[in-house]
DNA sequence: TGAATCAGTGGGCAGTGTGTACAGCGAACA
DNA sequence: TGTTCGCTGTACACACTGCCCACTGATTCA
């Protein structure tokens, strides 16, 4: 069946992954500057505009929050096995009401769910396990932290990469 | 010694966190409307605006892109062991040479490096499995599929736990 | 081959927001 | 008690936005 994106419409192109890494670069800019630095009419880059929010390859322009430099400075990754027969769904639930639990996913592999989570510190991390462990769908936890970020989180090479990858041939 | 971070200023107020939760939901209004809602003059957004990006709370203001819109609908976590002798950072520096990678960090327990990956297509997950694990310096690659996001990332109620939990007393 | 469609261009117009400055005011602090 | 700081309300010049139009060039379709 493919899927729901799989048509893409067009690909992107050259002027669409450089709308976007200028956006990227300087968020704050408009529509009539971003124009003139990429040398086209200002009606072309709020068509791309609308084109990209359209197709939903820019979700959204939203401010970009900093667990860090709110005081949550430990990231770390949970693998949860749960309780199967009552489903994900009530842990899913049980996660979000956690404000630490940044992101979850359902999982291949021995585990069930993996979760991102942040804390105050690695003593602060014990307190959040313990109310995501006292929910008793959660049968185990096992938890890994992030020490450094190697590669913070980044979209451009690969929308990059999208555009060149599906360039028609000659 | 605390940490950079933990000085934090002062904490966030409530209308720091009604400023950041209205320009979550309705990124494309301006300082004057963001005024008009939360019923404060226009100068006290700006300068909030001003202090929340001086202090790290709001990285930016990008475009968030969303990969399945690109085509790349498969999201995997992978721990990577490495040959430790030669140091996280040239297999880091591989890492980012591939777009696939969307993010990468250095962790504890049994593997060094974790890292997030999207692809096409299962097969195509091959492929750039690949090219992470054709680098020297990478031993071993153990693959977790991510199947159904049960919480898309968010940071919303981290922000309004930040702000309550550190309210100051009466 | 001719017609239609679509993306892009360049221009104009009214309305609105932005950057910036300034004076006044209340609360917190030393 | 005086100072500092954040917020308010106002003002002004400028720039940008949303929207409109007419025209061009390329591609698709009949």
């Amino acid at each position: 069946m493919g899927s729901v994106y799989s048509e893409q419409g067009r690909p992107l192109d050259s002027l669409d992954v450089r709308l976007i890494r200028l956006l990227t670069d300087e968020p704050r800019i408009g529509v009539l500057e971003c124009s003139r630095r990429l040398g086209v009419a200002r009606g072309t880059v709020q068509a791309r505009l609308d084109r990209l929010s359209a197709r939903g390859v820019i979700r959204r322009f939203g401010p970009d929050i900093d667990p860090a430099a709110l005081g949550y400075q430990v990231t770390a990754f949970l693998v949860l096995e749960i309780r199967q027969e009552r489903g994900h769904r009530a842990v899913a639930d049980h996660l979000a009401s956690i404000p630490e639990v940044l992101e979850a996913h359902t999982i291949t592999g021995s585990g069930d769910l993996m979760c991102r989570v942040v804390s105050r510190s690695n003593a602060d991390l014990q307190r959040v396990i313990d109310q995501i462990v006292g929910y008793d769908g959660v049968l185990r936890c096992s938890t890994t932290l992030a020490l450094a970020e190697q590669i913070p989180y980044r979209v451009l090479p690969l929308v990059a990469e999208a555009a060149t990858a599906t360039r028609p041939g000659p």
